[in-house]
DNA sequence: CATTAGCGTAAGTCATGGCTTACATATACG
DNA sequence: CGTATATGTAAGCCATGACTTACGCTAATG
């Protein structure tokens, strides 16, 4: 269930900011923060929050903290969201088949 | 940048249950509120949310309104989650290729 | 050791949003 | 028309979370 938590990281604009600056490669918190409308503390919670969800990982390198793109978590989102694909195809399949041909409205008298 | 609110709007657990339950094809609105723990209005709120990130469309049947699936705001989260797998793969690619293998501490007056 | 650099955490503030009840709107039907 | 059914909207309450500043902790450095 870690796509749900995903979502709620994803679901912040800061956060996808951090996130997406992550995109050319590890970063240390320092560098992230810097040039965001946000403290540096800021941007250290946001971090938690992408961590758990398992869209990125961490390692030290002496006193800095470096964050990279884990993949995980977007596999985990990718695969909760084909689950739909697949479903709404079908459901559209049965429901023109089992159902009525147009999802107009039923008039009355007619027919 | 529909995958902004699609995120919003799929953060919520209560939400993502009103969504799912459109997996097995259209449902009206009193439909998908029974036997959730919200009120119908409630509902009512959430799908307007899921509407407006394009996770669902609408359409009537007399006084009923039918919601089911859209795959445009699924589509949109897919595309933007894929960005990231491309940058982050590469990222990965020309960090093992330039710096080093291991990740040891650089740059700023390294000695 | 003492100091500095780099981060994480604590505590408090404030806006956002999810929920409720009450009301408004729209369509079918006798 | 008047009523019933089905849904959307309004207003208000309250918890959550995103931010701030202040502080603590670890590791390199001289």
């Amino acid at each position: 269930m870690t796509y749900a938590n995903a979502f709620v990281a994803l679901a912040d604009p800061t956060r996808r900011a951090v996130f997406e600056r992550l995109r050319k490669g590890p970063r240390a918190v320092g560098e992230i923060a810097e040039g965001l409308p946000v403290s540096r503390p800021a941007v250290s919670q946001h971090l938690k929050v992408l961590k758990e969800a398992r869209l990125v990982s961490a390692y030290r390198d002496g006193t800095r903290q470096f964050y990279a793109i884990d993949t995980q978590g977007l596999a985990d989102v990718r695969a909760y969201l084909d689950t739909f694909w697949g479903d709404a195809l079908n459901a559209f399949k049965a429901y023109a088949e089992k159902d009525a041909p147009r999802p107009r409205a039923r008039r009355k008298g007619s027919r």
